[in-house]
DNA sequence: TATAATGTTACTGTTAATAGAAACAGTTTC
DNA sequence: GAAACTGTTTCTATTAACAGTAACATTATA
């Protein structure tokens, strides 16, 4: 088995928010982490319907990277578009 | 609750291997799934006692990638620690 | 239809991770 | 103790993501 696919098992095997939080902050650097959180925040707030140029404005991020979040969720199938879809409908 | 602590939770919610890559192809660059997978495969190798600098030649990282899994690993409460060590002791 | 708003793409400069290499420290082995 | 091996740190150059900005495309609206 390839090493990402055995690092996929191990996302998959923790699920205590604590101990992922840890595990991310030994896997990924810092920067990375902050990166990863804005993208998630842009992908929260395309799908509340926030005009691109408001989120750029708001999250001090630039257009392109939210183009990039765009298109995922636009993507057949896109696993993010479905998370926030019942993030949204359980409240 | 924030943007990072919300990721922290979505990563925790998934734990089907399938959905979980798919997931952080969503998420993540391409270059970014290879370079977290190669500091995992790292972590895995110093954990089987390989040498660093047989590391370095095997995977073509450079010794600094490798000191700081190194340093993840003899940090006390890693979890990147325990999980190698049980997946170790399973087999 | 003209204008405004929004989505998308393209371009340049910046920044963080890190490769490659060298140097130094500690340990082992002879 | 010298030589070899290993771990760690430091330095410079490279690379990918991305900020900032502008340009172009599409849609809505007046």
């Amino acid at each position: 088995m390839k090493a990402t696919d055995r690092l996929v098992r191990v996302f998959c095997s923790i699920d205590d928010p604590r101990t992922m939080k840890k595990f991310m902050k030994e896997i990924f650097t810092p920067s990375e982490i902050e990166d990863i959180s804005k993208r998630w925040k842009v992908m929260e707030m395309l799908k509340r319907g926030v005009s691109q140029r408001a989120i750029a404005t708001k999250l001090g991020v630039s257009l392109c990277k939210i183009t990039r979040g765009s298109k995922v969720l636009k993507t057949g199938g896109s696993v993010s578009n479905r998370i926030l879809d019942e993030q949204t409908s359980r409240r």
